[in-house]
Order: structure tokens, then C-alpha cells, then sequence
RNA sequence: GGACGUUUAGCUCAGUUGGUUAGAGCGUUCGAUUCACAUUCGAAAGGUCGCAGGUUCGAAUCCUGCAACGUCCACCA
């Protein structure tokens, strides 16, 4: 092939749709197609976090793409038999206020009405479908190795026969249950809401302290006033003496024009100091009051329905009230009545709907919970902790998954806050009134002339649709985070693929067997709550076992002045636009170099800039390599390597050896980003500033680069993919792809080239720096001439050309082959001769070199210090101990020989 | 209210059991250029490692306190 006709620039635009084509017809994105080297390799696997089909990827999930693809294509090379398991979610709720804002766009006032049931799904299926499509079309442009034959949904039929099937077992081992309780309800929506997709927001709030009525004996404080119509107790500290005497007493109050009746408990949660030291317990509309009144047994009263106003609990002049309304109502008709003793504002954490931002209120209703902290009987042996039939709760398996270490979460400081949230878990509300998702599967049949069925009055079926007339099912669906919680092994053909032998051992077969634990599960940590906490408390109460072993979270993706990005901040960058214009290898590099699991990172466009002038570099260094050494093959490359190295050889392949071995411990260690600056750092400084020019004057490095090149491609693989299979296959450096070719895995070798070549690079940077400051021609470096100690003198002598090249001067001649005449100065561990006759500016010189020597005596005198002192030597680690003797020898020799350079000068 | 994280060069960030004179990229300044690459090359300047104590032969690293910024959790009604 002619290499002289490889374009200048590498244009990823132009090949990189090409490449993904060659990639997919290969197959090698689906693990059971793989070379046989992966197929009789260790599986590893990872499942892709599925995006939710609501729109568009944006940089998190380019981010995600970025990591997960590193690390599957690394693993892939590996020989491991690598499976990325692809799919997206339905993400129930947000999708369908997606639409419904989208409908109501196009003119519709309530589309949930106007289509009904049916017709509304069917347009909620047409846009998760663009939507999905959109999303397939993303992760392939950005490189994103996974077999979309293999496409999993989380509203598809497979998914939803596991889903029917965990609800069922939870349903059986009593973890599941129906039970009419205080929620969490968006008024705006219209559903019940888990714990997590509220969100709290610091407001001002007057609380107001006040007596019921006039004679009411015990005054409290409150913010919600609307709600006091609902107040069945009032609550004090067992030890308070001043409300000691009414303890035990039912009171009657008239609160606002509504006749109520409150019952003064004690309860040791009531801090005597808050406040008048007694709390209005509202049982229907607070969860913390809730639990009071069940410890009391106290009546519950609904006053706020289900569109936030008013109910007739309220009594007539309330009833229909918006609740803000009914507060400034009621707090004026109590300061009317002279009841109102207080007010004062205070912040107050306000409940609001982490989608669509309406205030959440809390009522009580009749809906489906998983109970962490019921104990059940296990059905198999579990995280080899407990045995089949043993007790234990969802609580402790989520701990023990994470305390065990059988899933480590990277970094390990989110281990805390994992804990903090299991031991502030709830129950966990399932059942949501929006149409989109998988419908509970639960059948009644009234058996009685209930107007409306409940459970109390039903005939239940729960898991399949019963035989025989009469049955009506659940209308509400399942939180999206239940099926999500399945995700590792919902898609792996479970329940199919499991089951429990008599020793409640889980027996796996097929692709559970094969792929699960699975890996790694990588993904922002917004949600470990979410979702990462909720696979381990599925997995291992379904499995027994945890569903991966390492949960690695990455940071969020903020604009370069660390904001989020957003629509209304116009600061959103979109891997679609970036793509194009950087490349996808660029726009990979930009999201895996300098972050850190668990922190967030700041991107720009202008980083993205400069990671496309990399890509562009190993492109040019690659051109230059194929065009200036003869074709060889990797193998031949191997063999000529054998013999006639030069001391730059020497270096260049120990260095190589070195920076292969640790790359490949640090991806497998997760530190992608200093894996990737090693590489980079090696590319371009060493191979490209260095070795390649030094090829330029020493010839014969065919078999060296011959050796490097190839093995360096597939080092810098799982990062950019693109960029080198492109050069891969142009430069006909192999037979298959590279995606699929052998990770290098030479061992690395201990040599003395590094140390000698270090003697070069003094002493070439040390005339460049004269040149470079001094303004002196490069034909003057004639006129300096080298002193090295002996070793350096003859690592020099044997380079002379290469010295020569690098600096650019016409001729170098050593000290111990110069007369008189010939002054000598100090460099490093060598000798810099340099001729007085007008070469160097004498005064700037001198100046450099005190500055010089003033820097080194401190250091000098610190470490003899140091060195002599008895306890440093006893304690400090040997090799530390001579490597600072080391240190101080040639800083004393450098001090000597700037001494006798400022001498000569 | 509880917890967590961050704080290192003008900017973005490395710095993994405490150990040799704290590193990189970008930016800045100066210089180079027919030679793979101006998407380039060389050189230089730039840091009391947030502040104050402590432990240690030795601290950016460990401990304590403080500050700023950020995040999560929690309905003192």
C-alpha cells in the first residue's frame, strides 16, 4: 500500500460510520459470536444502565457509553467473552407526562380523558419507540460495542413475566402487601410517589401557635393550619408536668367552625422543648403522625382529597378550599376568635414531585408496599450468610450484599451514605395511578355488594389471570424502579433459568449461569438509591447472591463553570453536535480523562478541541511510522527486533513494556483516567518528541516501531476506538480487526536503558536551553563542547549524532578530548565546556547559574541533615534512604560544577 | 438538624498503605518552521498543596478545630 497517500488530517466524520458498520457485520458485539480465544475465555459482563425512552442521550449517558464501552472493549481484548447487555426503559411516569405535555401542546386540554385508557397507551408506545430509536442510533454513533439483537426492554414481554413472578413470591413470602396508609400524592399527576422522587425545598413558613378554641386547655404550634381540622390527638412528653394532668383525656374543641375531638397522649417522641411542648397529631396527612397514631391506636380523618383541596372533614366553610386558601383562612379566624397566641416564620422544607415540581401532599390511601423490614423465610441459600428457610429481612440483605464486600460501590466513601439510607429506608409504596408500565398483577373478585372493590371484600389472584367470571384487575402499575431493580437477571431469562435444589442452593442455567453476578454496574451516582440499592435488595432476595461486584459511580457531567447543564442555562452540550465537529474518539476521550469515580466534572468545548488534536497526533504518528519504515508484520517485526538495538531502542521498548503493564493494572483497577494519561503522556512525549525523532537520524527502526506501533493501537483501543482500527486496517497492521485481537501482555523488563538515555535528555534539553534563552544559532553549539563523567562521557560519545540532531548543532566535542582552551561548566552529571569567545551572554549565564545554586543549597543542606540523622536512616525505607543519597550525591556534584562554571565565567 | 464531598499553578485536574527537590494538560511569555503533524516543535515563567493546631525522623497525604463552595439525607410540629 502507498502510505504517502494517507490524508494529513484524520477525518473521523469520514470513516467512522464505516468502521461501526464493520464492526457490527463482524458480529463481534455479541459475545456468542466472538473468536473462539473469547469463547473459551471467563464471561464478563455488564449491563447497560437502560436509558429512559423519553427523549435523547445527553453527555451523562455519553459519559456512561464512554466508560462501560472502555471497559467491555478491554475486557473483549482480554480473551474475556465479553457481553454488554443493551436495552432501555420505559420509565413509566416520566414518559407519560412527557407525552401528555407533548398532547396537550398539540391542543388537548386532558388527554388522559379525552383518549381513554387504550388510545393514550397506544400514543405513549409511539413515542417510546421514536424515542428508542433515537437512543439506538446515539449509542452506536458513539462506538458503543453492544449487540442490539439483543435488545432487552423494560416493559416487554420477558420482562414482564419476571416482574409478574417477583411480584408474586414477594407477594407469597408476605413482603408485599396491600394496606391503606399515608403516601406521598402529586396532586398534579395524580399518583402515589416513593419516598426518593420527592424532593424538599427550603421555603419560608409562618408556624403559628395557637389554642383550638378558647377553652382549649393546651396551646400548639403548626405551619399547616389546613390540616388541624384532621387532628385526632395532641401529643406531649410523658414528663412534662404541665400538661401531665390531662394525659389520657379526650378532649372537645371546636377548630375553626368544625367540631373536632383530640385525645392527649404521651408519647417520648415530643420534644418538650419545641414550641409549647405539645404536637397537633394529624394522622391522615403526616407520615411521622401516622406512625404516632397507629403507637396510639388514635382515629385517622382525611381533610385534603386527592385534587389538594378541601374535603367536607373540613366542615362547610372549608370544603373545596386549595390548601393555602384554607390555611390563610383559618389562621385569620383564629386570631379573629383570639385564639392565635404566636407567629413567626421559620424555614421549612417543602415536598415537592421530583418530576413536574408540584407540592406533594400526604394522604392516607389503599396502595401496594414492599416491606424491608418484615421477616421472612428464605427460599434459597442466601450470600452465604443465610441458609434456605432461614429469617431475615430485605433490610439486612441489602446490607450484608454491600458490608460483605460481595459488592464493593467505587468510591468507597458512597459505602456511608448506602448504609445511612437503608437505616432510614420506609416501606417502599409500588403501586402508581398512571397508565404506562406493568400493571399490577392482581385480580378481585367482589364477594360482596361492595360499591367498589377492595381487598377486605375481594376474592385476590395475584401473579397470573384466574379462571372463571367476574375478575377485575389492579387498574394501577408498578413504580418503573421495580422492574428496573430486576434488570441483571430479568434480563438474563430468569425466571426460566433458575431454581433451588434440596440443599437451597440456586441452580442457574443458561446465560444466568454464564453471566451472573454480573461485572461491574456503572452508573451516575444520582441514583444508587434508586437503582443501584434496589438491584442488590431484588437480586438478593430473588438469587441469594448480589447482581455485580463492583458498582463503579461516575461524577456528573456540569458545564465548564460547573453548573448543571440545562435548557434555561442554554449551556447543554450535546454529544450529537459535538460528534461530527470533534469526533466520537475526542468526545470519549474528553469524558474518561481527568475525572474521578463519584466526582463530578467540568467539560468544555475547548477540552473536547483539544483530545480531537490527540486523536489527529496518533494519526500522524501512526502515517509517519508506516510511511517511513518498510512493511512489516507484526511477526517479521518481532524476529529483526532480536538484533542491533541502540540505546534509544532500549529505552523506547522498556519504557513501552512499562506503561503496557501498568495501563493494563490500572483500567483493571478502574483508574481509566491515569491509565489514559500514562498512554498519552508516553505517546507523545516519548514516542513521538523523542523516539521518532530520533529515528529520523539512526535508521533500522523498522522492527522496533513495528513492534510498538500495533501493540500501542490496541492499548489506546478501548479508549478510541475509531482512530485506531481506521489505522489498524489502512496500515494493514493485522488480520482481523482490532477490536477483537489479543491485548499485549509482554513482561516488562528491568533495564539500565531508561537511566542512560536520561543522560541524552539532560543534555539535549540543557542546549536547548541555552539556544532557547540565549538566542544562540544552533551552528555556535560547535563551540560547546561536553565533559560527562565517565559513563556519561561514552553513553554520549556512542549518541554523538543523535545529540547533534536533537539540538541541532553542527558538532559536539567532549571535555576530555578538548586542550586548555576550553572552558568547563556543569550540567547535571555532565560537563558543559563552553567557549568564552561570545557564545553565551556571560552576565545572564552567571545570574542563571546562581539562581541555580542558591535553589540547591538549602535542598543540599536539608537532606545531609536528614541522611545524618539516626532515626530517619533506622525507620525510613532503604530504598527511599538511597535513593535520596542518590539524589544528594548528583545535586552536590551539579553544586560543584556550577561552582566551577561561575568560575570560569 | 445529620452526613458526605471538594479546596494543589491563571484554568481543568493527577498525586492509592506518610518517604527522594509536588506533577500533567490548557492558557501565558519567548523562540522555531520546507523535514509525519501549525490539529506542530522547543524553552521559560508560574504553587507557603484553603486556614490554624497536633502526631511523626519525615505530612499535600494521618488526627483535631475552623472557613468557603457543593451534594445527599431528615417533615422539631
Amino acid at each position: 500500500m502507498d502510505y504517502s497517500e494517507l490524508p494529513k488530517a484524520y477525518d473521523a466524520s469520514a470513516v467512522e460510520k464505516d468502521i461501526f458498520k464493520a464492526w457490527e457485520e463482524a458480529g463481534y458485539f455479541d459475545p456468542d459470536k466472538l473468536p473462539e480465544r473469547n469463547q473459551n475465555g471467563e464471561p464478563y459482563c455488564i449491563v447497560l444502565p437502560p436509558p429512559n425512552r423519553t427523549g435523547t442521550l445527553h453527555m451523562g449517558h455519553a459519559k456512561m457509553l464512554a466508560v462501560e464501552d472502555l471497559l467491555i472493549r478491554f475486557y473483549r481484548m482480554q480473551g474475556r467473552k465479553a457481553y454488554w447487555i443493551p436495552g432501555t426503559d420505559h420509565a413509566a411516569i416520566s414518559t407519560q407526562v412527557k407525552v401528555e405535555q407533548i398532547l396537550i401542546k398539540q391542543g388537548m386540554k386532558d388527554p388522559r380523558r379525552e383518549l381513554g385508557r387504550e388510545k393514550f397507551l397506544e400514543e405513549v408506545k409511539k413515542f417510546a419507540q421514536q424515542s428508542r430509536d433515537t437512543i439506538v442510533s446515539q449509542c452506536k454513533a458513539m462506538g458503543a460495542s453492544m449487540d442490539w439483537n439483543r435488545e432487552k426492554y423494560t416493559l416487554d414481554e420477558d420482562r414482564n413475566k419476571a416482574v409478574n413472578h417477583m411480584f408474586k413470591m414477594m407477594y407469597e413470602d408476605g413482603l408485599i402487601e396491600r394496606g391503606f396508609r399515608v403516601v406521598n400524592w402529586d396532586p398534579q399527576f395524580k399518583t402515589t410517589l416513593s419516598d426518593d422522587e420527592v424532593l424538599h425545598k427550603e421555603t419560608q413558613a409562618e408556624l403559628v401557635t395557637f389554642k383550638y378554641d378558647k377553652d382549649f386547655p393546651i396551646a400548639i404550634s403548626t405551619t399547616r393550619a389546613e390540616t388541624k381540622f384532621g387532628d385526632t390527638a395532641v401529643a406531649v412528653h410523658p414528663d412534662d408536668v404541665r400538661y401531665k394532668q390531662y394525659i389520657g383525656q379526650t378532649l372537645a374543641a371546636n377548630y375553626c367552625g368544625k367540631q373536632i375531638s383530640v385525645k392527649v397522649i404521651a408519647d417520648k417522641e415530643v420534644d418538650p422543648e419545641f414550641g409549647t411542648g405539645a404536637l397537633g397529631v394529624t394522622p391522615a396527612h403526616s407520615m411521622i403522625d401516622s406512625d404516632i397514631a397507629n403507637r396510639h391506636e388514635l382515629p385517622m380523618v382525611q381533610v385534603i382529597g386527592q385534587d389538594a383541596r378541601m374535603t367536607v372533614e373540613a366542615g362547610p366553610d372549608f370544603e373545596g378550599l386549595t390548601t393555602l386558601e384554607a390555611r390563610a383562612k383559618a389562621i385569620s379566624m383564629l386570631e379573629e376568635a383570639g385564639c392565635l397566641i404566636k407567629k413567626e416564620a421559620v424555614p421549612q422544607n417543602l415536598m415537592i414531585a421530583e418530576r413536574g415540581g408540584a407540592t406533594v401532599e400526604q394522604l392516607p390511601m389503599r396502595q401496594w408496599f414492599v416491606r424491608v423490614n418484615k421477616p421472612f423465610k428464605l427460599r434459597q441459600n442466601s450470600l452465604g450468610k443465610w441458609k434456605q428457610g432461614d429469617e431475615t429481612t430485605l433490610k439486612e440483605l441489602m446490607r450484608h450484599a454491600v458490608e460483605s464486600g460481595q459488592t464493593r460501590i467505587l468510591p468507597e466513601s458512597f459505602h456511608k451514605i448506602y448504609f445511612h439510607w437503608i437505616d432510614n429506608l420506609r416501606d417502599w409504596c409500588i403501586s402508581r395511578q398512571i397508565w404506562f408500565g406493568h400493571q399490577i398483577p392482581v385480580w378481585y373478585r367482589r364477594s360482596s355488594q361492595a360499591a367498589r372493590p377492595t381487598s377486605e371484600d375481594c376474592e385476590v389472584s395475584v401473579g397470573v389471570e384466574p379462571e372463571g367470571d367476574g375478575w377485575e384487575r389492579d387498574p394501577d402499575t408498578l413504580d418503573t424502579w421495580f422492574s428496573s431493580g430486576m434488570w441483571t437477571f430479568s434480563t438474563l431469562g430468569w425466571p426460566d433459568t433458575a431454581s433451588v435444589d434440596e440443599q437451597g442452593n440456586l441452580i442457574k442455567t443458561g446465560e444466568l449461569a454464564m453471566y451472573h453476578p454480573t461485572n461491574v454496574l456503572e452508573t451516575g451516582y444520582d441514583i444508587i438509591f434508586f437503582w443501584v440499592a434496589r438491584m442488590i435488595l431484588m437480586s438478593a432476595y430473588a438469587l441469594g447472591e448480589v447482581p455485580f461486584h463492583d458498582s463503579y459511580l461516575h461524577g456528573l457531567v456540569r458545564d465548564d463553570q460547573g453548573r448543571k447543564m440545562s435548557k434555561s442555562l442554554d449551556n447543554i452540550l450535546d454529544p450529537l453536535d459535538l460528534i461530527p465537529k470533534y469526533g466520537t474518539d475526542a468526545v470519549r476521550l474528553s469524558l474518561v480523562m481527568g475525572t474521578s469515580p463519584g466526582l463530578d466534572q467540568k467539560l468544555s468545548e475547548e477540552k473536547i478541541k483539544d483530545f480531537r488534536n490527540f486523536t489527529n497526533k496518533l494519526w500522524n504518528i501512526s502515517r509517519f511510522v508506516l510511511q517511513s519504515t518498510s512493511q512489516t508484520t507484526v511477526e517479521e517485526a518481532d524476529r529483526q527486533r532480536a538484533g542491533g538495538k541502540t540505546l534509544s531502542d532500549d529505552w523506547i521498548l522498556s519504557r513501552f513494556y512499562h506503561v503496557q503493564n501498568k495501563v493494563t493494572a490500572l483500567i483493571k483497577d478502574y483508574q481509566l483516567s491515569q491509565a489514559g494519561e500514562l498512554l498519552r503522556d508516553f505517546t507523545w512525549s516519548d514516542l513521538a518528541d523523542w523516539y521518532l525523532e530520533i529515528s529520523k537520524i539512526e535508521k533500522n527502526k523498522d522492527a522496533v516501531l513495528g513492534h510498538i506501533l500495533p501493540r500501542l493501537l490496541k492499548l489506546w483501543h478501548p479508549f478510541m476506538p475509531f482512530v485506531t482500527e481506521y489505522i489498524w486496517k489502512v496500515g494493514g497492521l493485522g488480520s482481523g480487526q482490532l477490536m477483537v485481537s489479543e491485548w499485549p501482555s509482554e513482561e516488562s523488563q528491568a533495564s539500565e536503558a531508561e537511566k542512560r538515555f536520561e543522560t541524552i535528555k539532560t543534555l539535549v534539553t540543557d542546549l536547548r536551553r541555552l539556544r532557547s534563552e540565549q538566542g544562540i544559532e544552533p551552528v555556535k553549539f560547535v563551540e560547546f563542547a561536553v565533559v560527562a563523567d565517565h559513563a556519561g562521557s561514552q553513553i554520549i560519545e556512542k549518541n554523538m549524532e543523535v545529540v547533534k540532531s536533537l539540538c541541532r548543532a553542527e558538532k559536539i566535542i567532549l571535555a576530555d578530548k578538548i586542550d586548555d582552551g576550553w572552558a568547563a561548566a556543569v550540567s547535571g552529571s555532565m560537563t558543559i565546556g563552553l567557549n568564552l569567545a561570545g557564545a553565551v551572554d556571560v552576565e545572564a549565564e552567571k545570574m542563571k547559574l546562581q539562581k541555580e545554586m542558591e535553589d540547591l543549597i538549602p535542598y543540599i543542606e536539608s537532606t545531609e541533615k536528614k541522611l545524618s540523622n539516626s532515626e530517619f536512616t533506622a525507620k525510613a525505607p532503604e530504598k527511599v534512604v538511597k535513593g535520596m543519597q542518590d539524589k544528594l550525591e548528583e545535586a552536590k556534584h551539579k553544586l560543584a560544577a556550577l561552582e566551577q562554571r561561575l568560575k570560569i565565567l
